[in-house]
DNA sequence: TCTACCGAAAGTGTATACACTTTTTGTTTT
DNA sequence: AAAACAAAAAGTGTATACACTTTCGGTAGA
């Protein structure tokens, strides 16, 4: 079967939550989940609290588990401390440059470019994020890749998910000039390219709402 | 009794590890613990992986729960993101100071200074790291705080621990220095030092090995 | 009609039970 | 005496049981 049953409803539900199948504020009830992944309810708790470390979901006491709703305040401030840490990460990524790391994002960027023109939202969601991570791994710092992974996921919630095709599309343009300014070894073009692209995906925040669907069971197919 | 008591167990244990009174690699059986804080073992199943989150303990599937020794390299790590996320705040503190802001730092550093003088190991300690967060703080960004909060306990292990007087009362001087520049406005020397004083932070590490004491009862007295 | 209250249903929080795994210990074999 | 094995002890992983809290529906009173 399962080698952790846990992990696998953890990854199951930040699926639901990142691809908008699960709304904010949505109700997590512990049987529920328990039901439907055919486990008792201690492995679905664990999975909750998980969650619940990763901002996705909001624990409150007695009253149970709730489909976060990050406020734009909370958005800004990760945005923030985004810049703050790719912008150094840049300038240090520029010197340490090889012609494999090179190759690494190139790649990347073109399965970015392959998710978009398909329309594949969740793919192409997953693939704008993790070229950031990716290149912290390139680095070598795992911490820093742990992180920004973090981070990322923590507001995938109300950016990436109301990501249009065209930002989407603008997303994996402005990777590719990043790269190339990488590539080209100019420090202070790829750091004002990766400041750049950070602000315009924070301008692109658009903070809809749009109706919920409360029925667990449907949103987990 | 306890309002939550999960959290009295983490904190109870987070100290113990900070403080050194468990060392490294010891074991931390779940019905030891749970004799000890007269509670069961699920209570401190919660608060083990909670811990395990922050990175003070790990756990091993089927074997369990160890006092974390976290790697050289990682130390390295965490302080290069440190850097990384702390000179841009500097830089973005000093864009936004006030006197009020400066007050509190000054308090701040005053308060270290008592502990360093007392020699209150403990409180030091996390006076020391507090200043990072409270910087954090008082630029209003939160999350970065919490982040720093994290980054900082989490590397608490092997560097302010093995901290000597003497490296704690440097601290504490460069803290002041940074806070004057602050108040000047200084934004190069601001960086500058501050930069410098996470480098002189992790220079003084060091990786003594110390003989454990196995006796979980006798560590949390 | 609206509000206040009561009881049932649903749900969370903690303890306990039990299966399975790892560790230890004592015995046998070489 | 050292190595190998077996049985027992200790420990972890998951399910279940039960107490207590919140939620919801309905009824009585204003």
């Amino acid at each position: 079967m399962e080698i952790s049953s846990t992990l696998h409803i953890v990854e199951s539900l930040t699926r639901a939550i990142v691809e908008h199948r699960l709304h904010p504020g949505t109700k997590l009830a512990e049987q529920k989940l328990a039901d439907h992944f055919g486990v008792s309810r201690t492995l679905v708790r664990q999975a909750l609290f998980q969650l619940s470390q990763n901002r996705l979901i909001r624990l409150e006491p007695a009253r149970g588990a709730f489909v976060a709703a990050p406020s734009v305040q909370e958005a800004r401030q990760v945005f923030a401390v985004r810049r703050m840490l790719e912008v150094e990460m840049t300038r240090a990524f520029v010197k340490s440059v090889t012609t494999a790391k090179i190759k690494a994002l190139r790649e990347h960027v073109a399965q970015e470019k392959m998710a978009v023109n398909n329309e594949d939202v969740a793919g192409r969601t997953e693939l704008l994020g993790d070229f950031h991570v990716r290149m912290a791994e390139l680095m070598g710092n795992q911490v820093l890749a742990e992180l920004l992974r973090d981070l990322i996921s923590r507001c995938a919630l109300i950016t990436l998910m109301y990501q249009s095709n065209q930002a989407a599309e603008h997303s994996n343009d402005e990777h590719a000039d990043i790269v190339k300014a990488l590539a080209a070894r100019d420090e202070e073009l790829a750091v004002r390219l990766m400041d750049e692209h950070l602000r315009h995906v924070e301008e692109n925040l658009t903070f809809d709402r749009k109706v919920p669907t409360n029925d667990i069971s449907m949103a987990l197919s």
